[in-house]
DNA sequence: AAATAAACTTGTACTAGGTTAAGAAGTTTA
DNA sequence: TAAACTTCTTAACCTAGTACAAGTTTATTT
């Protein structure tokens, strides 16, 4: 199970086994079914969470009740709450389990140890934050500039194991439209 | 002028005399004029800037050539095209001076042995990009929740010191429209 | 101080996407 | 296997923001 995560974090530093073994000691094994709540407002988030199977989505809800997909977390991704899992403030995002799902967490307590023991990871976790900021411009850029249906075929060939695996509003909401909008997009598209 | 970003780093890491002086060797001097270019694509950037004073601006232009601004840089804040600047790619951002600026630069080469000769450096660094992350979490969340006028609001909220220092197309597009809808919600404001 | 350029405003016609509502199709649960 | 819930589609009407064009104000340059 942590072999996963292990093989993700040896893509980016060298550790020795003694490291290893730390850094598997230190994440705990949970499972979560599908439509399994993980995160809700205002929890505390007190773990993050790393997808070694399944999938998971991190979403807000706004004022007027408008749910806005920010994330899908398929195996090998990270998520969690990151201002409150950072601060220690209320969650503002949902996280949910959209299949059954096995996870590591670790708790910010742990973590904060564990960097201290192992200065090497926060080289692991920078440049796991550099990569979400540059994907995050990208989005930014995205929906700034381009229409739905352009957004659209970037969304599928970024990832294309989820097309089919997500329900389709949970799409529209990724990309930032409503679902009638999106149903209609893709109509157009098929003609 | 170094004492300006060694104070910005002592905020988050504690680190000795020698790190200091080691830090401040590695970063070098350089003044640029209002409305220089800093970055042009397709240069390669091999900088990323800390701001000591003055103001940058960082944007994209895309294939309709509409301007969109990604960041404002004054005092305090660091800017560079990140893809370009982690991978060698040709940069996608252009950077100009909006003020005349002092700005301290580090390049990739100097910056990787630093973070070997200090280890706590990458300590610093992935909490700048973690305060980066929630930053365009947020934003990207304003865009597709929020009506312009409110986004307004948020931005002279979070930058007061911006509103009357940067013209007001470069607010707009920083806002997500055209610089005349952008007038028009302003008189509305003002009503 | 005049001349020129850059930044901002205002009006009118237009479009991408939203809202509401109703029905069809697919899934769970009983 | 029916009932009940979710998800997806279609359609008519509505609105925030765009495009274009012309005019006004504010900065820069000479």
């Amino acid at each position: 199970m942590h072999a996963a995560l292990l093989q993700e974090i040896r893509k980016h530093v060298n550790l020795t086994p003694e490291e290893e073994e730390l850094i598997t000691t230190s994440f705990r094994y949970k499972k979560v079914r599908r439509n399994q709540v993980v995160v809700q407002p205002p929890d505390i988030v007190i773990y993050d969470h790393f997808v070694v199977s399944g999938c998971l989505v991190q979403y807000y809800i706004d004022d007027n009740g408008i749910q806005h997909t920010l994330l899908f977390a398929p195996e090998g991704w990270w998520t969690t709450d990151l201002p409150g899992f950072l601060t220690g403030q209320e969650a503002r995002y949902h996280i949910e389990a959209l299949e059954d799902s096995d996870l590591l967490i670790i708790s910010k307590q742990v973590l904060d140890k564990l960097l201290v023991k192992i200065p090497l990871l926060n080289n692991f976790f920078r440049i796991l934050y550099q990569n979400a900021i540059m994907a995050q411009e990208e989005r930014l850029l995205n929906v700034l500039s381009t229409k739905v249906e352009e957004r659209y075929l970037r969304f599928i060939k970024k990832y294309p194991q989820l097309q089919n695996r997500v329900p389709q509003y949970l799409i529209a909401s990724y990309l930032g439209v409503t679902p009638e909008f999106f149903s209609k997009v893709k109509a157009r598209m098929h003609k």
